[in-house]
DNA sequence: ATCTATTAATAAAC
DNA sequence: TGTTTATTAATAGAT
């Protein structure tokens, strides 16, 4: 919506598309309010970043009370025992599963503080391995997405240090020209802008 | 937005107010289909107009799974936390060891959560990376002691039902040779013992 | 529902 | 991250 259309695709620059999702979140949730006070409606949003973090609304009251309301009212059209098996079993078997994780992760500090073996079960283990391994997943893609900026900054230094270097060049050329009136050879030696690199530290 | 403001307060014609309701809900969840697709980024609308009739939207997966994922998601950041009461009672250097070792996993939960690029440096995610690479090289040590444990129980097993075989098939020749007086065939009858394999479940 | 005059949102640049 | 600005997108009111 401003300088130029956007593509309706997933946006392939990482800083780009950051900025877009600060901005266009920013923008989906006073929406949101807007809609909510104007019409008196009650809303929810839920927001998974790609990376996973969340980031939510809920007009009038809170996101637990608007996801009841949700179940019961999306299963109010469907068949009724559906929803009495649904309603009577997940908040349980969810909250249970949440602290199986919550003990494995537990267990693993302690295991990993500890260093002692045989205090987890091999099950146990592999969820933790597991757990380790998508962690590491995360942090490759972020590391991947800071060297992606890295390159970009180097390039966009490369296309300035060439510029730079092309002027002095035909500058010594004029020099040459003016005070021996004769031509030369161009020369090799170039003379590179400093600009700092900081990326690394922010 | 057009043809004039308008407050940001309940609008009190009740014609108005559906014709709003209509526009803007069409306008939020076009907004929330675009987001999701430009930063790929999950996201769910739950909509509840005034007479409670709902609306919604779900981009990736069904709503039922997007809540679940709230559900772990807002509640899921805290293991670290409470893991840290837990050893009260090591020594200081066990301690001590342990204070690193969730700081380094809380800032690292803290990005997971977290999500944005820049909240940790290329550095920091350098060092939790190598943590999470050591944790899994202890967890996979301890999954191959526990499997090394498992072997040689079996083993154990295996020996003492040849031995035990062998017993019986001699008590067996025996009985042939004494009531019969004639050689017989050794038989592929094998009598095993019973051995509870309990390594597991510790 | 469709049409515009306007306001609001926002992509790019800084 | 925050601001500015040129443009596009959303939409209030009218039809």
């Amino acid at each position: 919506m401003a300088r130029g259309k956007i593509q309706m695709k997933k946006i392939e620059n990482p800083v780009h598309r950051q900025v877009t999702f600060c901005k266009r979140r920013a923008g989906l949730l006073k929406k949101a309010k807007e809609l909510s006070v104007l019409c008196d409606a009650e809303i929810g949003v839920v927001i998974f970043s790609a990376h996973g973090k969340l980031y939510e609304l809920a007009t009038k009251g809170t996101m637990q009370g608007l996801i009841e309301k949700y179940t019961k009212s999306s299963r109010g059209g469907a068949p009724a025992e559906q929803a009495k098996e649904k309603e009577a079993l997940d908040p349980e078997e969810e909250i249970n599963k949440l602290k199986q994780e919550i003990e494995v992760l537990q267990k693993g500090l302690r295991y990993m503080s500890g260093g002692g073996a045989g205090t987890m079960t091999l099950d146990e283990l592999d969820v933790l391995e597991k757990h380790l391994e998508i962690w590491i997943y995360h942090i490759r893609s972020a590391k991947m997405d800071i060297m992606f900026q890295e390159i970009q900054l180097l390039k966009n230094k490369e296309g300035i240090l060439k510029a730079a270097n092309n002027y002095l060049q035909e500058k010594i050329d004029e020099q040459y020209n003016i005070t021996e009136m004769v031509p030369v050879m161009t020369t090799n030696v170039h003379y590179p802008l400093t600009i700092h690199n900081d990326i690394y530290h922010f």
